[in-house]
DNA sequence: AGGCCCATGTAATCTGTTACATGATTCC
DNA sequence: GGAATCATGTAACAGATTACATGGGCCT
């Protein structure tokens, strides 16, 4: 039930459109919510009906228009009442994991080329993260800008992103070399 | 639409009931998915009826008869064909991660509660997979073991498990240690 | 001419969660 | 005596995914 938050947290920086908000719970807020577009058109009516976020339209000559949304009082209480509740645990639900899991009765060449390409995937999104990081930050040192930045809120959830998705590529490349070795010898055999 | 493979892959390696695969996906096997135990039981249904697994009943004195399940011919074919069909990248969906992206707006206090509550779980859940991992493969060296064992997808699923509950533990831990500073240099303000 | 981007939705279906239900045995 | 464990489910609800729908502008 934190799509709601989730959307009232990214639009804390900027007013968004539904399209817009779709665009980025798909790169720079995935690191810590996923949504389809459809879920945030519908979730962006319930707060506005609500009158957690509150819409205006753009008119646009060349472009269809578009509706923009910020965050109200009533949006930043509800975030406090969040902040304040208590959060049950995630978990893990990774397709790539089951196979692997099972991969020592089932023909591994398929996994072998899917943990190479789940590498490659996790390693650029490592390095937009990084990017990210180092533009929020801008010439401050990371433990400066932690300590005296204004917001930081986005740049602690994007440190979790790079962690993980490095963890996932290391993991991905090892795991591949791993499997691919256990092939060849197999084969000699 | 994983859960089903979730499922024949936790019972490669033993004959379970549902109530014991609800517990191992409550523990080691939740390192790659979860599950309660009501989707569980009607997973097994579903699978029992399609002939991926077989059940058979084990009748008990002092306890509750109970039904053992086993991956078929069919459940293997079916795992195969999983393997080398396309993998499409899971989703993080954090309630801490959406509380901290807000955090610059909403009072930390709580925040920090739950990171350190937060870092605890991770960091017993770590332990536990290094547990795992050392019982799985006994006196050998890793690298050993990866090379020659016979069975490692259970311990590669629980080296990423691992490196995934440390990341986690190390980035609660720094993120409540940074909140925590700037309460109190806001404080003294 | 074909495909992608902008921009917004509806409807049907599938999955996952919460609540409820039962009942004996063992541990503290 | 009360809680936890073993053991299996049903039913209602909430949340997420897939498919469908529309339509102009821009790029190659």
């Amino acid at each position: 039930m934190a799509l709601r938050q989730a959307v009232l947290a990214a639009l804390l920086d900027e007013e968004l459109s539904g399209y817009q908000l779709a665009k980025s719970f798909d790169m720079g807020v995935a690191n810590f919510w996923h949504a389809l577009p459809q879920q945030l058109y519908a979730e962006l009516a319930k707060l506005e009906a609500e009158g957690l976020v509150t819409g205006r339209e753009v008119v646009q000559e060349t472009r269809p228009n578009k509706r923009l949304f910020k965050v109200t009082e009533a949006g930043l209480a509800e975030l406090e009442r969040f902040a304040a509740s208590s959060t049950k645990p995630s978990f893990i639900r990774e397709d790539l994991l089951v196979k692997v899991h099972a991969s020592d009765r089932t023909d591994t060449e398929q996994i072998v080329a899917q943990l190479l390409e789940r590498a490659a995937v996790a390693g650029a999104k490592a390095e937009l993260f990084g990017k990210i990081l180092r533009k929020m930050r801008g010439d401050r040192s990371e433990e400066e800008f932690l300590r005296h930045g204004e917001r930081i809120g986005p740049y602690l959830t994007c440190l979790a992103g790079l962690g993980f998705e490095q963890g996932n590529r290391d993991w991905c490349e090892r795991s591949a070399a791993i499997l691919r070795e256990r092939r060849t010898l197999r084969a000699e055999r």
